[in-house]
DNA sequence: ATAGGGTTAG
């Protein structure tokens, strides 16, 4: 406890200038002259004065702060930091509370995000608060150091120190930079020691930790017992969703969050992220629902949105309505044309594509490397294969962007599917990069499309090494096999297969109809209407198979006799969505699914042969691109 | 009490 007035600098130095006046231009030459400003500051030799004390005001409001302390919060430039340091340690001012606190969390803010100036100036602080530690806590979470930050906390309440909800957020924010599930339930408790429970802020960030962690239960938990939820909490439990595989949740949440038991308006962020939950699912017409609300809310002129709204609508096929908005777009930023570029790629316009690429510079928009990712990612989808090699060279030499991983991936994609696989796997070994499993099962896809037998067995060593094979990738490994008619390796592998208990990732297919998001998984028995959708999917099957469509044995990886083989794949999700689509739409309209990772050959044949006996355009939009199937033909030459 | 915390487009 405190026994002094607070200390105040306004009450000892009248002469400075009041705040108000001195907010338009605080600079260190306004400082009031150096050398005669030593003692007084810090010991008061006068009483305050007592007009103050005639008229007793809340002190919170009469309190003026030091000039020193609105000079350091305009100070953004690093040697003005050196230079009030400087006059800090010169006049003892360091050792001011007010002061010393301000300037710490300045550091910390600054550009120079620079922990060990913090540090040697917390060091410098004799008898530091624990305020202080709170903004050394802060400085740390927001540099390359949050385990440090995290451990100071520990040792904070280890010595007793006292904490508040403060340092707990703060320390809460260290675990988040290095997803330390463990440090952060160390954290909770300490917030529910502390009764902190009605924070509204401090829970949300715990949300976000445990969202990090994708902890999605805990992340749900912490939302459910909070007393009062705003929209940052809401839109907070939706990013959750979509960082934690629940993006139809996301969905149900925007609807759920204005009910009536709740009344929380959504604001232009939850419409952002709902809006990238739509583009996940294919969600087109809750996607137009949001759009609306955009209007209806006055968020219309965000060009965040209306960049995301270009987004959604090409990932869910409608590229037309994509270009309308983007048309509408006033201030076009480098997001708004890639994200068109990005749509024009996917949607299979790879020379649009680059059209707008050209356009784009002409209005004096830079690409950067998000950029070049669309416009290679256009390249390797439509096969220009002289244009891509073009532009990857540009990017470095010409816009001084140096290839990433995702860029990477475009180019093995491009190289790949041109049967240039040889210099696929040479320019994964070139990289720079670490290679993640995504790039070698690009090249494996490559390698199924030409049946290259020896590269193939080479990158599932290479994803062997990364420990990150799964059953999906042998299945592609088992059709490489029996494309080159090596039987006896077939039958190794399956038995590999069958022996081994391999990670898979679950496919998941979605679809929507009357804004209602579907999803299947594979063997999917959840939905209400499951009878009729199976018993549909039989009638498929005997259609199919009038016309032609044969099962696609070798996707499958159970070792299973044919007739059983033929079983397991009719329960795919695509097929179960698709079945379901066919049920739900009259002939002559489109089926649009989503599916989470790649379409199996089967599937792939399935809805091409299906697309012309049940007079249906079915589009299947896997991981990248669109799969567009119309009276018995496919627009991607089989290449799936 | 003091300063100070959460979500965000391609």
């Amino acid at each position: 406890m405190r026994k002094n007035k607070p200390f105040s600098l306004t009450t000892l130095h009248p002469h400075f200038p009041s705040t108000s006046r001195r907010r338009s231009a605080a600079t260190l030459a306004q400082l009031p002259p150096l050398k005669t400003q030593h003692q007084p500051l810090l010991n008061p030799t006068k009483p305050p004065s007592k007009t103050h004390q005639r008229n007793p005001v809340p002190p919170t409001k009469q309190i003026q702060e030091h000039p020193l302390i609105s000079i350091i919060k305009s100070c953004s430039h690093n040697t003005h930091l050196r230079q009030i340091h400087a006059h800090l340690l010169r006049t003892s001012l360091a050792q001011d509370p007010t002061i010393s606190l301000k300037f710490l969390s300045c550091i910390a803010l600054s550009s120079l995000r620079d922990i060990g100036y913090s540090r040697k100036f917390f060091a410098q602080i004799k008898r530091p608060s624990f305020l202080h530690h709170n903004a050394m806590i802060r400085a740390y979470s927001v540099t390359d150091k949050p385990d440090e930050g995290l451990r100071m906390y520990q040792d904070m309440i280890r010595r007793g120190v006292w904490a508040n909800s403060f340092s707990s957020s703060f320390a809460v924010k260290c675990c988040v930079r290095i997803s330390s599930f463990v440090g952060g339930v160390q954290v909770h408790g300490r917030i529910l020691r502390d009764g902190n429970l009605s924070d509204c802020r401090l829970l949300t960030t715990l949300m976000e930790l445990y969202s990090g962690c994708e902890r999605f239960g805990d992340a749900l938990k912490v939302f459910d017992e909070m007393p009062k939820r705003d929209t940052v909490a809401w839109n907070v439990l939706i990013s959750c969703c979509l960082r934690n595989k629940r993006t139809r949740d996301a969905l149900s949440l925007f609807d759920a969050m204005q009910s009536e038991e709740y009344g929380c308006e959504p604001d232009e962020v939850s419409c952002l992220l709902v809006l990238q939950a739509c583009a996940n699912l294919n969600a087109l017409e809750f996607g137009e629902r949001i759009r609306r609300y955009i209007d209806e809310h006055g968020y219309g002129g965000h060009t965040n949105l209306r960049n995301s709204l270009v987004s959604m609508y090409s990932r869910c096929g409608s590229l037309d309505k994509a270009y309308e908005v983007f048309r509408g777009l006033q201030d076009k930023n480098v997001v708004s044309w890639s994200a068109m570029i990005s749509g024009l790629a996917i949607n299979g316009y790879g020379r649009e594509a680059i059209n707008a690429f050209e356009e784009m510079q002409k209005t004096g928009v830079k690409p950067d490397a998000q950029t070049f990712t669309g416009i290679l990612s256009a390249c390797s989808h439509c096969g220009l294969v002289d244009e891509g090699m073009m532009f990857f060279g540009r990017m470095s030499k010409g816009f001084g962007i140096s290839p990433n991983i995702h860029h990477y991936g475009c180019m093995v994609d491009l190289l790949g599917r041109a049967g240039l696989l040889d210099r696929a796997y040479r320019l994964i070994m070139s990289m720079d990069v670490k290679p993640d499993p995504e790039i070698w099962r690009t090249l494996l896809g490559a390698c199924r499309i030409h049946g290259h037998v020896n590269l193939g067995e080479r990158v599932i060593g290479h994803l062997i090494e990364l420990k990150a094979q799964e059953a999906g990738d042998y299945v592609l490994l088992l059709n490489i096999y029996s494309s080159a008619g090596n039987w006896d390796k077939v039958t190794e592998l399956r038995k590999f297969l069958k022996d081994e208990a391999l990670q898979t990732t679950p496919g998941c297919s979605t679809i929507e109809l009357k804004g209602v998001v579907h999803e299947f998984v594979a063997d999917d028995v959840s939905h209400l209407r499951k009878d009729e959708i199976y018993e549909m999917l039989a009638e498929i099957n005997s259609q199919l198979k009038i016309a032609g469509y044969v099962v696609e044995i070798s996707s499958e990886l159970h070792n299973l006799g044919a007739q059983e083989r033929e079983f397991v794949l009719s329960y795919h999700s695509e097929k179960l969505a698709i079945a379901f689509g066919v049920l739900s739409t009259p002939p002559g309209t489109t089926i649009r699914v989503a599916k989470n990772i790649r379409t199996c050959v089967d599937c792939h044949n399935f809805a091409k042969v299906l697309s012309g006996v049940y007079n249906r355009q079915v589009v299947i939009r896997d991981r990248t691109r669109f799969h567009h199937f119309l009276e018995g033909r496919c627009s991607c030459n089989d290449y799936w």
